[in-house]
Order: structure tokens, then sequence, then C-alpha cells
DNA sequence: TCTGGGGTCCTAGGACCC
DNA sequence: TCTGGGGTCCTAGGACCC
């Protein structure tokens, strides 16, 4: 895989951003977006470069928050708004080229290399941050590099309205020397994991024995050593984003919860929420899943893979109620949610049921027989998994996750 | 700083089949 | 009667990311 061109494009802070840029009154002030202000488990989910200067940052609750900084201006989050901002900053990468991957409301890739072959992609990136910044009046931050994860590292390196080239011959100086808590993929109990190893920066990690790696962090050892030595093969898959796997929800409780019949209702509510999304996006899956999260933090889940896909609620909920009485011990829960997994498009995941039944009887019938019988219901190519599924259509449903592509229009081949 | 809600991927053991 | 090795599916838990 020689000599890709790759952009990582971050905007910063993006929903205040967002809503700055909507209320131009709102500019150069401390201002936060708070999931839930009024409850008390409320907390920051994104806040002006203003509000971090006093302190504010992302996950911090809002009665902290206020306390540190009063004056700290509170916003309710507007996702149709920022769902609409993201689709008008991924059809401006799209006016360069088709590959373009979303990872989330307010990133992602784009593969410049046949375009880098006419002009330079420093130039271009400028132009794309200039006209992020002119049309839609939001500052981001790119990164440009020849693999993904450099690309993303690269980005993360100055904000906001960054440009940052990192090139293979600039690990050295400017990855190397980071600890390993700012690599991509590592968190707070992998570094302590390497740390333990003696290994604190992206170099040590680079230079660690291959074998020790193996042995003691498995295969994602390896692959983080691969990428702490810059090497990176994934593309840039513009359909990633059509492959959901689970649908899910879940809820923090205002107080832990005891009573059954509460428990009960909350379930159904959640199951409720699940099927809308499921039928929104015409899925259906076989597997049922609970989670819960006691008042001291224990976390647990509980999962069922039925016979049968399910989308709607009541055969959600039958399910997910049979795990939960199943396993509840009594103790005070502080959270509850609902997933149903391994889901695919409904109408394919009936054929796939189909196909099924057939290979039921299979062992009785002449194969001959049975492949015919498939071929006159299906045709020629009969898909079985890893069928993508298709967005279209929207909903108007909030939420943090990605949602946000419900109302693009990318086409597909 | 006691921590929301949406996801994905990986691991490991057991069941089951050939 | 006791034995192997490989593959796949399911369940549960953990780590990580935005």
């Amino acid at each position: 895989m020689a000599g890709r061109v790759i952009f990582h494009i971050d905007m910063n802070s993006f929903y205040a951003s967002v809503e700055q840029s909507h209320d131009p009154t709102l500019k150069g002030k401390a201002i936060a977006i708070a999931g839930n202000p009024k409850e008390r488990r409320g907390i920051i989910v994104t806040c002006s470069y203003e509000a971090r200067a006093h302190g504010i940052y992302t996950t911090m609750q809002v009665h902290e928050a206020k306390r540190k900084y009063p004056e700290l201006i509170l916003l309710p989050p507007n996702f149709e708004r920022y769902r609409a901002a993201s689709k008008a900053m991924f059809d401006i990468l799209r006016s360069y080229t088709d590959l373009v991957e979303p990872v989330s409301i307010d990133e992602g890739y784009v593969d410049v290399t046949e375009l880098a072959k006419d002009r330079h992609a420093l130039e271009l990136a400028e132009e794309i941050q200039q006209r992020m910044k002119s049309e839609l009046d939001l500052p981001c931050s790119l990164g440009i590099a020849p693999n993904k994860f450099l690309a993303k590292t690269a980005s993360d390196m100055k904000k906001p309205m960054g440009i940052t080239i990192l090139r293979k011959r600039d690990i050295q100086k400017k990855l190397w020397p980071l600890p390993v808590i700012e690599m991509h993929g590592i968190g707070e109990s992998t570094a302590e994991k390497l740390k333990r190893l003696s290994i604190a920066t992206i170099g040590d990690l680079a230079a660690a024995n291959t074998g020790l790696i193996k042995e003691k962090m498995g295969k994602n050892g390896l692959r983080l050593q691969n990428r702490a030595n810059g090497m990176d093969d994934r593309i840039v898959d513009p359909d990633s984003i059509y492959d959901t796997k689970s649908v899910g929800t879940s809820t923090t409780l205002p107080v832990d919860e005891t009573d059954e019949e509460n428990l009960k209702a909350i379930f159904r509510k959640l199951s409720e929420k699940v099927a809308n999304r499921l039928e929104a996006k015409e899925l259906a899956g076989p597997t049922v899943s609970i989670q819960t999260r006691s008042s001291e933090w224990q976390n647990r889940t509980r999962s069922i893979t039925l016979r049968n896909t399910v989308w709607k609620r009541d055969d959600i909920f039958r399910n997910a109620w049979q795990l939960f009485t199943k396993h509840w011990n009594g103790e005070p829960l502080r959270l509850v949610g609902v997933t149903v997994s391994n889901v695919a498009k409904k109408g394919e995941m009936t054929e796939q049921l189909s196909i099924f039944n057939f290979q039921e009887h299979a062992k009785e019938e002449p194969i001959l027989n049975l492949m015919s019988k498939l071929e006159k219901k299906f045709g020629k190519s009969v898909i079985i998994r890893g069928t993508r599924s298709q967005q279209t259509t929207s909903e108007s449903e909030t939420s943090f996750s990605k949602d946000f592509l419900d109302d693009h229009d990318h086409e597909r081949k």
C-alpha cells in the first residue's frame, strides 16, 4: 500500500461551535452543552474553548461546572442542528471525492491520494479548512499523513484551526516522545499494563520486544506496536458507516432503583425505544441483551440468541424482562439498558431465515433438488452474510450515536 | 473528577460437530 | 472404550472511542 495521502478532519468542540455559529452573540463566551441540565446526573457534553479556559471539561457534572464558573452559559443539546451541520460538513468533503469515511458526527477520513497528484495536499487542506470556516462558520483541524492512524494523530496536534503534516520520517521526533496514553487505541488500562513492562512512551512501544508484546498483550498489542512504528493498512471505507451491528439504549436512573414494578416499566420503555430505532432503520436481529449497573458500579450483561430475529417492542421486552428477572438479585440498580444485536436489514433477514429452514430439510433432500429450489427463490447469487444495510429513512429521535447519518443522502454503489 | 449514552472490537471458555 | 484436532457459535466481560 504505497504512497497514500490521507486526511483526518476533526471539528473543534463541535456542538458548542454549531451553537455559536447559530447564535453569534454566543461567540467568545464560555458556553457548554449539557445533557440534562435539570437532572441530578446531568453532565457537560461539550464546551467552548472559552469555557475550557475556566476549567470546564467534557463529562464534568453540571452542578460542579456551575460551581466552578457561575457565569457559564448552559445550553440543551439540539441534535437536529448538529446533524444538519454534520451533513453540510461531509457534503463539503464529498465535493472533492467519494472516498470520505465518517467516523462520528464531527470527524472523518478522506483518501486524497488521487487529488494530491494534481495539487499540493497542504493547499487542499487549507482550502477545506477555509471553506468550513467561511461556508459553515465552523472551525476544524486537519491531519495529513500516509495512513489513518498518523492522520488522526496529526489532526490532534494543533487545535483549534490547525493543519499538521505527519510523515513517516517525522515520527521519531513528533510521535515517539509522547506518552503511550496519547495514542489512539490506548486507554488508562492499557497504559497501566504497558507501564508494568517499563513502556512509557510511544517510542518505547515501537522499540519493545515483539515476542514480549505478543505474549503479554496479544493481537491488540502487536497492532498497537505497528501503529507506534507508523504502520497502518486500514483503507478509507465510505460504506463502513452502514454496517450497523447493534442498536441499544440505556438510562442512568434518577435514584438507584430496587422496585420491580418500576424496573418493569423502565424495561418496557427502553424496549420501545429500541424497537422504534430498529423500525426506522428497517433492522432486526436475533440477539437480545440487557445491561445493568449496580450502585457499586458493578456492570453486568446478559444475552440470549433466539432462533428468529426480533424488532417489535413486545418481543424485545419479553426476552429482556425474562433475562432480567432470571438474574437480578434485588440489588439497587443505577443503570439499565436493552440492546438488539447481530442486526441486518429486515428483508434480508427473512431470506436468511428461509435459507436456514431449507437447510433444516436438507438432510432428507437430494442436494440438487435443494440447489434448484434456492436458485428459483433467490436467483444465482444468494447473499447470506455481510450484507450492508442501507439508510433510507430518517428519524426525528435524538441521540449521541451514529444516527447523525440518518439525514445524509450519501449515494451508495 | 465519582463518572452519560451511543457504539465497536477483542478475548476466553464451553458446547457442539466432523 | 478412549482418544485427537480444528472450526464455529454462543455468552460474558472488558477496553476503548466520541
